[in-house]
RNA sequence: GGCUCAGUAGCUCAGUGGUAGAGCAGGGGACUCAUAAGCCCUUGGUCGCGUGUUCAAAUCACGCCUGAGCCA
């Protein structure tokens, strides 16, 4: 093991707090996905573990999409953040805290941590002049726009014209402060492509941004100034400090801080990278907070090879994807399957057969054949193996005696893919070590001690991968320890108490004597698409 | 316009100077405990294009093409 859980006491992660312009697209799942393997993975490892999700919900153009929809802005607010919970319950993630921007508790967060800010001189009023993309929520230069003052993202939105008086946020103050932060600790951005990006972004220079608008509603007033509304991104951010504090305290900033903080890793989309990477630690550092641990950006998120859009009329609809296949495969599929950080594609064939191939055939398969022997030929217990007698170069023990070191550190890595796989090697050496020991021909013969002996370490096999791809599949890991007799689930945030990892991420957990549940085939193969676009 | 990354088998990718690799998909075979699963064997690639350096280039240099991205 490359860590144990005394030299931390705790574990916090965070998926950004998703904008509620609409519903939760496929890419906010997957970020929200990796974020509950990461805290699934921390829980197991006994560490306390806070998950972060939720809800970002002011701004210019959340007020104007409740507006075309006839709503106001809470209400609508209200059924998309209804709509993210719903899910995240779907997709089996374990969030600890939904963190929404419009709670009132927010708001004296904000307004200290405005203060603390403030207090330092990094906040003077200015003239802000120039187009703004209401979409991006930002003003934007003209030489970027498209004929017609049209933003280049959003080309079906004109931008408009500002003049403006702001408060703006010292930015230029922390550039040094924030080199040296990027060169002392090479981790805090990762991958190293996008921390590339940050530091010639940084390089270039900072400069001050504007932290209010006018002529706004919906959002917080400024403290020291109820006339100005505070800019979207500066209390977003902060609905992460909000999130750690226990919901019955009442609200402060002091108490919010006293036990999670700093969190240890941000999980975002490239997208908002500018805004963690550089914004974020420059206001804490303002405000004397430390900086978190990290900043991860992961890639996006294709289909057929093509950029998802609405305009295209490629989405994939989260909802639908989970409904049909189911949480564990959707999770499996974009953890084993695209490498984190990366882009990836989502391909329905492609995500079939690799179901199929790893979860039904490989590893499915093998508990039920192996189940189906052991009721055959020991009578549905586990047998009693002497560990020590197999011999070192059992092709099982060897692998499964390193396994848990390996795949705890992909899993700290955020190396998902990694993790998938070197259990998988398991799984397949299984697959060939039962075909080559051959226990029905074995136990023909009468050899009743090499039967146990071989479906014994298969068992325990399928056991400890079952168990170190728990954080990306716990349903099925249930239902297989279940099978094996054990009468757990690895859904319950204590299970790092119930079934610890020191424990169960060794090498001959399986007790014998244990009485096996009836074989049953834990992951049904799934059905090629029909129709091929 | 500047910079970064990528382009290797149908698909997803590994390989960074010494006779092209893995998994999946496709084809064949032997077995039978099993979800027609697993196991064994196998088809398949002028390594984006061009020029150069070298005894030797997927690998290094330069140029170009295509895709993605960051910045201006």
């Amino acid at each position: 093991m490359t860590f144990n859980p005394a030299d931390r006491a705790t574990f916090a992660i965070t998926t950004p707090l998703y904008y509620v312009n609409d519903l939760p697209h496929i890419g906010s799942a997957y970020t929200t996905i990796a974020a509950d393997v990461v805290a699934r993975f921390y829980r197991l490892a006994g560490y306390p573990v806070l998950m972060i999700t939720g809800t970002d919900e002011h701004g210019q153009k959340i007020l104007r999409t409740a507006q075309e929809r006839g709503l106001v802005p809470q209400a609508h607010c209200d059924e998309i953040a209804a709509g993210f919970e719903r899910l995240w319950h779907q997709l089996n993630i374990a969030y600890d805290r939904f963190s929404r921007t419009t709670d009132p508790r927010h708001q004296v967060i904000v307004k200290e941590f405005f203060q603390r800010v403030w207090d330092q001189g990094d906040i003077y009023k200015g003239q802000q002049q120039g187009w703004y993309c209401v979409s991006c929520e930002e003003f934007k230069e003209e030489r970027d726009l498209l004929p017609e003052h049209r933003c280049p993202i959003h080309t079906n939105k004109p931008v408009e014209w500002r003049d403006e008086q702001n408060y703006f946020f010292r930015l230029s103050k922390y550039q040094t402060a924030l080199e040296h932060l990027y060169a002392e600790r090479p981790q805090f951005i990762q991958p190293d492509t996008r921390r590339n990006e940050v530091l010639s972004f940084v390089k270039r220079g900072l400069q001050d941004f504007s932290i209010s608008r006018v002529n706004l509603d919906w959002g917080f007033p400024v403290p020291t100034d109820p006339d100005q509304t505070l800019y979207v991104w500066f209390d977003a951010l902060l609905g992460y400090v909000t999130a750690l504090q226990d919901p019955d305290e009442p609200p402060s900033l002091e108490r919010a801080i006293a036990r999670w903080w700093p969190i240890n890793i941000h999980l975002i989309g490239k997208d908002i990278l500018r805004f963690h990477a550089v914004y974020w630690p420059a206001m804490l550092m303002s405000a004397g907070l430390p900086v978190p641990g990290q900043v991860f950006g992961h890639g996006f998120l294709t289909k057929d090879g093509q950029k998802m859009g609405k305009s295209l009329g490629n989405t994939l609809d989260p909802f639908a994807l989970v409904e049909t296949y189911g949480a564990d495969a959707v999770r499996y599929y974009f953890l084993k399957e695209i490498e984190f950080g990366k882009d990836g594609d989502f391909n329905e064939t492609r995500f079939v057969n690799v179901l199929n191939a790893d979860l039904a055939n490989d590893l499915g398969n093998l508990l039920n054949r192996t189940v189906n022997m052991v009721a055959r030929y020991c009578g549905g217990k586990v047998p009693l193996v002497d560990l020590n007698h197999l011999g070192e170069d059992h092709p099982l023990q060897a692998l499964g005696q390193s396994l848990g070191a390996e795949v705890a550190e992909a899993y700290t890595q955020l190396s998902f893919s990694q993790a998938c796989q070197a259990i998988l090697r398991l799984v397949q050496a299984s697959n060939k070590y039962l075909d080559e020991a051959a226990p029905w021909t074995l136990f023909k013969q009468g050899k009743q001690t090499e039967t146990e002996s071989v479906l014994y370490t298969v068992l325990e096999s399928v056991r400890l991968a079952a168990y170190l791809i728990s954080p990306v599949i716990p349903g099925l890991s249930t239902d297989i320890y279940q099978q094996l007799g054990y009468a757990v689930d690895f859904n319950p945030k204590t299970i790092g108490e119930s079934l610890s990892y020191k424990d169960h991420s060794a090498w001959g957990a399986l007790p014998s004597g244990q009485i096996l549940g009836a074989a049953k085939p834990v992951f049904q193969r799934l059905e090629l698409p029909t129709t091929l676009a």
